[in-house]
DNA sequence: CGCTAACGTTAGTTTTAGCTAACGCGTGTA
DNA sequence: TACACGCGTTAGCTAAAACTAACGTTAGCG
């Protein structure tokens, strides 16, 4: 299981500018779909599609009010993502931590600061 | 400046599985682009792209060695994606804390674990 | 029941991203 | 100098994604 399916979606979710301006409008409060489309120069269907793309994803509720559907970001659908960066990144971190290491035994004379 | 713009390519690096397993690769050890290739059954001239796409991310540095180029990961850049995470969903986790307790507030009588 | 409002969904088009094939560039070797 | 090797780059094709326009569905109101 190198690469969670769950977490490979999220990922592809936010890949896109428009969803995470999504997340960011309903991340403090609960809003309609009209009114999130409205926020946007899009279609409403365009920002439709990013919703269920956005809730497939995990990343946000789906709650509704008569004929309205009000969407609230999902703060647990972030965990996943931040398991997945962490797993890849795991071992580099120990790499870098080594290689600096190694620099220093090396050469302190000559070398300077990397970066 | 809702959206960083170095964070956005990193986050549209990390959306292709491909350049996720590239970083996996290289994030323990260094690799030349023939051997990161040779671990794909796509042809070289991709996974370069691919490289090109990380690098500019800043998810791994690049090195050359003679006539090969080698790779290996920069933990440095996972930074600005979790500062981007975070501050999307800084507004979603206080709001969930504040809708738990009001919910505790209005009925614990007839409310049950919303989730 | 008819009517309106708020959405979601589908069909079809345009843009974007990844891939292969061919080529160009820099490095090392005889 | 000539040649081979290792990669990056470009052009062109194909598949995926985002968008618009038209239609379907459900909830509320008279």
């Amino acid at each position: 299981m190198t690469d969670d399916g769950a977490a490979d979606q999220a990922l592809r979710a936010l890949a896109e500018p428009r969803r995470r301006a999504i997340l960011r409008l309903v991340a403090h409060d609960e809003l309609a779909a009209g009114e999130i489309a409205a926020a946007f120069d899009v279609t409403r269907p365009a920002v439709s599609q990013h919703l269920t793309v956005l809730k497939n994803a995990g990343l946000l509720t789906e709650r509704r009010d008569g004929t309205r559907r009000l969407y609230r970001a999902r703060p647990e659908g972030l965990d996943q993502l931040r398991r997945l960066l962490d797993d890849i990144w795991a071992g580099a971190l120990d790499t870098a931590r080594r290689l600096v290491e190694a620099e220093r035994g090396i050469g302190e004379d000559d070398r300077v600061a990397a970066g």
